[in-house]
DNA sequence: CAGTGGTCTAGACCACTGG
DNA sequence: CAGTGGTCTAGACCACTGC
């Protein structure tokens, strides 16, 4: 009977991409299941572990991607040579990549493959951003004109740190800038990054990228954003914010603070974005 | 040949819920598949109309659940019941109850069986609110207090009116009402609601009812809301918002605008609320 | 214990893409 | 045309629930 439990411990420890699979590869056409880890092994927490096949794949098709086996847009293996590769069925691993696609890890093409989801295939559109002109059309505007003002180490405050799970003092980059729409100053963002993994990110090459900033991050840093959470406020600007948004103190404005995660849910980048709302909305699905 | 095309045309003709199957009911074992409507039907716009099995299954229990087959939080017909009314294997009617469920239409729950989704279950939740204390737990400030202000009929506004797909001047139900938690007032909503589906809707029982006011919807007037869309802005409260919600002109709010759907797109309800954000935030996760 | 949803397999055929 | 993902089926067994 074929056991298909996979050692959850070895991180990493690339090659032997394989199973441990213990037996005849042959159709048996039994079940291959009975995924009891360990039956008694010592007084483990109550935790029955039990965690279906093509959830493993999952993780272990997540690693490779993690691991960088696969680069943003490019095309992975065919379902058949994963199932091949895994040594489960085509339905398994079918499974396994359809919960990556509606993570939006993965984008299945139909005839053409499955591809590593990138921040830069749609064009002009950041994914991210939520904020939407008031006649409903965000390609009406044409692309946002950027405008980064600053980009300096500092030391990381405790609310940065806490968001981005280091400790507080740590070497940080700081961003600013100014997105406009149709010449109108509409988003003055602030961002904070870790500063090793971005190590030689400067204005200037921000400047000279074309396209969303994390396009940027995933070919320059190898550093891939793949959810973000938003805490929503109403606030009053300051001077100096009235001044890069060219407006005045009795505006209100939204305050978006962001957090964004790679994989493993890692915290990679904390944002906080100023909102003029006069022309343009938040827009926010339900479901 | 089984061919598992189904009138489209058909619309609410109640009874008649079984397929027009036209051929033997056995284990054929063949394809079930080629769903070519038509052939060379005039000259039809150049739409295939290729739809899987599945998707024809899903718009009829879509369908059964509009008519009021099952009601909000009954079980419906187990999976094997259900292929063997629309004839078709119980994987199929899987993946059509797997797209109902990620939509939060019907809810799985193993061992029991599935169920209509309701606004009641998830008790002291309301499912489309995002407003979080700032300490992130929405159950430490215990349920809402809710103070219904007014319930009145009026004619609809044009903004109205086109929110809610009727014509300017109908008549509508406008309901005011406050939301407090942990004693102070926090939210501030108006609702605009088509007279006719809502009609006996008032202030007194508004009050009475001990639940979201969706579920009441649902409970009282058949009215499920299925999904919905918010415009989130920054801006100022005039005198009376200040008064209702305590505040003073100076301190800016967050203006939610919702409309609300039931099944087809039909929008049922407009609502706008004013969020006080300086004890709570707007929460929202980006995939 | 029976009934429900959940997992897994194997195999067939379809729709779409690109050479 | 071959290769990819997409649909469909049939059958087996597992995990969970409640009587």
């Amino acid at each position: 009977m074929i056991q298909h439990v996979f050692e959850t411990d070895s991180k990493l420890t690339s090659g032997a991409l394989f199973m441990s699979a213990t037996s005849t590869p042959s159709n048996d056409h039994a079940a291959a299941q009975g995924t009891e880890l360990g039956g008694s092994v010592a007084a483990a927490p109550q935790t029955p572990a039990f965690s279906p096949l093509y959830q493993q794949i999952k993780v272990l098709i997540l690693q490779s991607l993690q691991a960088g086996e696969w680069k943003p847009s490019a095309a992975i293996p065919s379902e058949i040579e994963l199932a091949a590769r895994f040594r489960v069925s085509q339905g398994t691993v079918r499974k396994a990549i359809d919960e990556l696609a509606s993570e939006n890890l993965l984008v299945r093409r139909q005839g053409k493959g499955t591809f590593v989801a990138t921040h830069a295939e749609r064009q002009i559109q950041y994914r991210f951003l939520k904020l939407i002109p008031d006649n409903g059309d965000p390609s009406s505007e044409g692309p946002a004109q950027r405008h980064i003002i600053d980009c300096k180490r500092t030391r990381a405050s405790v609310e940065v740190a806490r968001a981005l799970a280091i400790r507080a003092g740590d070497a940080v980059l700081q961003v600013r800038r100014v997105l406009s729409f149709t010449g109108n100053p509409t988003i003055l963002e602030d961002l904070w990054l870790p500063a090793a993994p971005f190590k030689g990110l400067t204005a200037e090459r921000l400047r000279d990228y074309n396209g969303p900033m994390y396009a940027l991050f995933e070919t320059e840093f190898d550093v891939r954003m793949v959810r973000a959470e938003e805490k929503i406020r109403a606030v009053l600007p300051d001077p100096e914010q009235c001044e890069l948004l060219k407006t005045d103190p009795q505006t209100p404005l939204l305050s978006v603070e962001r957090i964004a995660y790679t994989y493993n849910d890692a915290p990679m980048e904390m944002r906080r974005g100023l909102y003029l709302t006069n022309k343009h909305y938040y827009r926010n699905a339900l479901n």
